[in-house]
DNA sequence: ATCGTGGATACTGTATACAATACAGCCGCA
DNA sequence: TGCGGCTGTATTGTATACAGTATCCACGAT
């Protein structure tokens, strides 16, 4: 029955998730070209869906597209970096604090458990796993702000910068400390103090930049993960 | 020599503006099904720069493309109206908070000149020039705070609502509440007051937002569709 | 040797042709 | 009369062909 579903993909749908995760992997590194017939031949199709996606990702601000010249791997830079942190900051404060009065005890419990599984897999020191499983933490919380929106907001903006925060969480000790901190927010959540948990929420989002924004120069190299999907 | 760029400007580039505009002005009217061919034709183009197009429209949230249906004009729910007027308030809020520190003197001088001209501009009644000068205004203090990512989200949101906020001003009285309120947050700026600042730029957006609500529920729904074309 | 020019090449931009799918309308049947 | 299936048509999805332009390299002039 996926199977189904999978069939009335069309090719350019499959063709940008490709893409985008071969970008968010960094199997296309930032600054890199991305000729379109290399991609066709690659895959085995035409120009035209490609071209398509292209659309897309330059949107979405995967692809710096300069017109008559071709489609570049768009870089950050570390202005970037803060800027991103910055945003994510307001936004995930907001969705905290709004959250806070919307969450029900069955919802923190959630969160709690979450939580409780994120320990165990920072004890074990499994970095993509954590990211994912702390991802959903995120996510929980940012939908009790009942506000799709916002959410598909910081679903999109989280999206792009992902192996920033990937390298974020990769410093050493800094799975444990974002454990910690999500501690501290369940408890706001807890004792519904809306003011408490959106400042909480913004220092955790703001540490995470500051961690990367010290050691710039790892952020602007490419990746040394292998390609999964996250 | 203007010429040449213009000469530059792909059919892509020059049809996207075209359809977004005529989506924006309501030449197009949300929940309208809009067909590839026909655009071609009536353009005198190829389908190939309109579907590439309606791909970038569709990311940009203009469009709802449905695989092998077609494309639609995207319409919002009073949601979605609530929604976006909350996120407004969140950005600009920060923005103001940011630029309060940054901006120069000569900068609010600046914002002083603006505002006095809404204000004659008001008292003429003339909407779509006091838009204008309006987004100047938002504009100029936006940019003060000095996160260009966040500047960039901003533009493409109220963009993407501008008739909205077209409606929202056009009632009764709005605009010369508006001067008023500019005229306060001047005044928190010249006295670097971020706190107040942001405040007042938040009860700004919100109180745009609440004037539409209203409108919404009350008098414009005289065909009970859950979504509102205004 | 360096710079400029010219052409070859490869890529992007656009048009058109073809394939697959959705939808409407019609016909036949109960 | 009402329902179901079929067929024709229109529209979307994909491939391919063609045109225009940027890039690179070789060659010649200064």
């Amino acid at each position: 029955m996926k199977k189904n579903v999978e069939r009335h993909l069309t090719l350019r749908e499959r063709i940008l998730e490709t893409i985008r995760d071969a970008i968010m992997s960094g199997a296309l590194k930032p600054g890199e070209k991305v000729a379109e017939p290399e991609l066709a031949a690659r895959f085995g199709i035409s120009r035209t869906p490609i071209r398509e996606a292209f659309r897309q990702l330059e949107s979405e601000g995967y692809l710096t597209v300069i017109p008559r010249k071709g489609a570049l791997v768009a870089s950050f830079s570390a202005k970037d970096v803060e800027e991103f942190y910055a945003i994510k900051s307001i936004l995930e404060g907001y969705a905290a604090r709004k959250a806070c009065s919307r969450l029900s005890s069955r919802e923190i419990n959630k969160l709690e458990g979450i939580n409780e599984k994120l320990r165990e897999i920072a004890e074990e020191g499994d970095v993509r796993h954590f990211f994912k499983v702390h991802n959903n933490f995120h996510d929980l919380f940012i939908r009790g702000a009942d506000n799709e929106k916002l959410h598909d907001m910081i679903e999109a903006l989280l999206k792009k910068f992902q192996r920033l925060r990937l390298a974020s969480l990769s410093k050493p000790g800094r799975m444990l400390i974002s454990v910690e901190e999500h501690e501290k927010i369940i408890e706001a959540f807890r004792s519904r103090d809306a003011v408490l948990a959106e400042m909480l929420v913004q220092k955790n989002a703001e540490y995470g930049g500051k961690v990367l924004i010290e050691e710039e120069c790892t952020v602007a190299s490419p990746n040394h993960y292998p390609d999964t999907d996250l």
